[in-house]
RNA sequence: GCACCGAUGGUCUAGUGGCUAUGACUUUAGCCUUCCAAGCUAAUAACUCGGGUUCAAAUCCCGAUCGGUGCACCA
């Protein structure tokens, strides 16, 4: 029996969701093309996070080159940190990690070259641990893709393993367009990259994917959020770290989970509350969705905490498909530190602080002439004096290795009380970072139904079992939103139908018309991509203008007027009218 | 990357050295047809790729590609 991930996958093949990529010259593995079918659906589940996170959170989003210079990567960390010291044994041809094999016999394995882990290897006689044999050169796998930009290969590029660095790198354009405030953020829905050295699992892993990420700056002081009180009581799965100890899942509110610190701020429980919303919008079951925390030793050292939304496949059981992390200050630190640039937001306090200083005032009149070009390293060591130091009649300062005496005269020294209004800060990042077509594939496996069908044939008694396949896709997320079918295909019936196509297409509203074979097959074929309604037209239609609806997942049909059908579908597909009050019941 | 298994129209499939490569479903055109894939007529459409063995290869051998599984890697 075929499992669920080959239904839904032969489905989104057949139907025009998902194709292998390059399938005319043979296909390479870890590419996937989105058809019509498929490349809409992703854009609606895109538009929706958009609603979420842009308009809704106020969060802008932007467009970063998928390109990125190298030296984003080196602060980054995926230059040196991205990639494997890998060695193949020579008789089995099995790879390892050369770092590993060594780390009994060095301190810090990870932190040597490939030359050097090539040379530990041979020094020590490291052998194969699967069959003994002899060892190869170690050699570096970076999973970026690398390329070089301009002509001369001088300088080197690599495709973006993420799209996260696009928000950090313009970051001090970003204070200034929020215009210095706390909190802010930034989003970017892109394509990444990652030269996977072996991907499985279709469209679970591929090396080409997109990625929804949002960067959001807040006071690390401060890691409330205004509107936790309206997430607070939504109970979802979690998986925390003593979960994970215990093998328990706990559905329990995100205020509890604040407060009893499983999860570590509200800021951080706020983002799980928008994730959980998206998701389960998007189409994803919620009984299939839990939120697993990372263990201290799977946690970055930087990060404060850390979540994954992950989604239970049929196939492939509990996969991540959002990761969720307060990153702190790791990311703006390391740009500054290769950029050399300061990378913080200039933060006022409520009320000025008053603040007692303790000044030192060289007189230079002094010993400007007394020391020539001296006096100014001999002035700094002077101010860097504390008070117990000045308090003799001759003061003494090393510069250079010299001992110099100076007079108290011409020092002057005074506890001053300065007004500071404020203080630079680096902001913590909060970074909830989304997989599109990990979610896009798990919607359509959550939406995935097969059903019995028992039909009777005309005469006989007897019932035939027939199958229907529904996809029961949100209406906002289902590619084609709406199948105008003339009952029969005849002139008569096809012209009116035509007419309610258009004003559906008016109305922004992505309708097909079929009129080919039984109108049974019909609502079938629409029912297998996921066709939320079904506007039939029929000898009814010409004599009063109305048409009936079809819905998608109860078969059944109400009886609507023509003259309003399109605010009629509209409500039904974005605003939540119920289907019974879409019109009378048949 | 390694090992094992597999690959025939859009989908499922027959074919195990020898005619024009089976069949079903789908699709298309038409007929029929007043609401849930099954009526009639016709049409379209396939041996993953490259090399070898042979008079002859979809079939046997080798390699590649893709897919599946396990290992490794990855999150």
């Amino acid at each position: 029996m075929a499992d669920k991930y080959e239904q839904v996958l032969e489905l989104a093949k057949r139907r025009g969701f998902l194709w292998n990529s390059f399938e005319l010259y043979g296909g390479t593995a870890g590419f996937f093309d989105y058809g019509p079918l498929g490349a809409m659906l992703k854009r609606r589940v895109e538009n929706i996070w958009r609603d979420i996170f842009v308009i809704n959170e106020g969060y802008y989003e932007i467009e970063a080159p998928t390109i990125g210079i190298e030296d984003i990567f080196i602060a980054s960390g995926h230059v040196g940190g991205f990639s494997d010291p890998l060695t193949e044994c020579q008789k089995c041809h099995e790879d390892f990690r050369a770092d590993h094999l060594v780390k009994d016999i060095i301190e810090n394995p990870d932190t040597l070259s490939s030359e050097e882990l090539t040379d530990i290897i041979g020094k020590n006689n490291v052998r194969c641990p699967e069959c003994g044999g002899k060892l190869g050169n170690v050699y570096e796998f970076n999973l970026m893709f690398k390329t070089a930009i301009g002509p001369g290969g001088k300088r080197i590029g690599y495709l973006r393993p993420e799209t996260a660095q696009g928000m950090f790198v313009d970051f001090p354009r970003l204070v200034k367009f929020y215009r210095d405030h706390l909190p802010f953020g930034a989003t970017q829905i892109g394509k990444a990259y990652r030269n996977e050295i072996s991907p499985r699992q279709g469209v679970i892993r591929l090396r080409e994917f997109t990625q929804a990420e949002a960067e959001i700056f807040i006071d690390p002081r401060d890691k409330t959020h205004p509107k936790f009180k309206e997430v607070a009581d939504l109970a979802m799965n979690l998986y925390s770290q003593n979960g994970q100890v215990s093998g328990e899942t706990t559905k329990m509110s995100l205020g509890d989970a604040v407060k009893n610190g499983i999860i570590a701020h509200e800021f951080l429980a706020y983002c799980l509350a928008m994730t959980y919303q998206f998701l389960v919008r998007v189409g994803v079951s919620p009984e299939k969705l839990r939120f697993r925390q990372h263990m201290k030793d799977e946690m970055a050292h930087y990060a404060a905490d850390c979540w994954d939304a992950e989604i239970l496949s049929d196939r492939f059981g509990w996969v991540e498909v959002v990761g969720i992390a307060d990153r702190t200050d790791f990311d703006l630190k390391a740009h500054a530190k290769q950029s050399e640039k300061e990378l913080s937001v200039y933060v006022s306090y409520d009320t000025p602080r008053k603040v007692q200083k303790f000044v030192v005032k060289p007189d230079m009149g002094v010993l400007g002439p007394m020391f020539k070009g001296k006096a100014g390293k001999v002035a700094n060591a002077l101010k860097a004096l504390r008070p117990e130091e000045l308090s003799g009649d001759v003061i003494e300062v090393t510069v250079d290795g010299e001992k110099i005496k100076i007079d108290k005269k011409s020092v002057k020294f005074e506890t001053v009380t300065e007004e500071i209004h404020g203080e630079n800060i680096i902001p913590h990042v909060i970074e909830p970072s989304f997989g599109i077509d990990r979610i896009t594939y798990s919607l359509l496996e959550h939406s995935y139904f097969e059903e019995e069908t028992k039909e009777k044939a005309d005469d006989e008694e007897e019932e035939n079992e027939g199958k229907r396949i529904v996809l029961r896709l949100p209406p906002e997320v289902a590619p084609v939103q709406a199948a105008v079918l003339p009952l029969l295909s005849r002139d008569e019936l096809r012209k009116p139908g035509n007419e309610i196509v258009g004003k559906l297409r008016k109305a922004g509203i992505l309708v097909a018309f079929d009129d080919s074979g039984t109108i049974g097959r019909r609502y079938r074929r629409n029912d297998e991509i996921g066709t939320p309604y079904s506007i039939t037209v029929d000898y009814r239609t010409l004599e009063d203008d109305t048409v009936t609806i079809r819905d998608r997942d109860t078969m059944k049909q109400v009886r609507a007027p023509v003259s309003d059908i399109e605010k009629n579908v509209y409500d039904l597909i974005y605003r939540g009218k119920s289907f019974d009050d879409a019109g009378k019941g048949i």
